[in-house]
DNA sequence: CCGTATCCATTTGGATACTG
DNA sequence: CAGTATCCAAATGGATACGG
């Protein structure tokens, strides 16, 4: 849902662009509930505080479009769907945890 | 000042506190203007590409609020401004360095 | 289980005219 | 120059209903 209607503003800044990719209100937390590895949908809903379907399923299609993260569907009964980082999405994890360790020094 | 009241929400976890101090749509682009130095209000408005008057007011007021800013203003006419970060907030440059380079090699 | 769809309230963002 | 004030659009959240 970033590079909609660019015509208009002629060009964002780079923070700008990655900010649409990764800033989304929960795409972080979404991101490190990934980073140890495949969660199923109902884990990310769990994982995610406080987070709702409509927006976890709206995340998680913008971060499938950046590429960020992988969604894997088994034809299952019932159906089971796993989603997983790209190699893309797990270079942000010393990012993150960085980010993550000036919050607890600072914010929290 | 974290552990008191949080009834309503229970717990919001570290990233999402975080966000809620630097994760604003301009917040970073605000920080990374002021990494060479102290910017008044006017050269931040031409630096952040495309931010408004009101929201450069608001996420200022906010950074300040949470001490990733600092405000000093001159009583001279015309009034002067100057805005620079705290140690906090530059505690966030390689941060927002690393962020800028994934952006540069996975998204620009 | 994994979503989609809908209604509605609240929050946030944007454009721009105006002021000390 | 450095903001306020105002009005409006878009994004987000919560609850709930429903379907493959």
């Amino acid at each position: 849902m970033s590079n909609k209607k660019m015509e208009k503003s002629e060009e964002k800044c780079a923070l700008q662009e990655i900010l649409g990719v990764i800033g989304g209100k929960w795409s972080m937390s979404i991101i490190y509930a990934l980073f140890p590895g495949k969660k199923r949908f109902s884990e990310l809903e769990r994982l995610v505080p406080n987070i709702n379907t409509r927006m976890l399923v709206k995340e998680l299609k913008n971060m499938e479009t950046n590429g960020i993260v992988v969604r894997k569907v088994y034809a299952t009964v019932p159906p089971t769907v796993e989603y997983t980082l790209t190699p893309k999405g797990q270079k942000l994890e010393p990012i993150i945890s960085e980010l993550y360790k000036w919050g607890l020094e600072y914010v929290g």
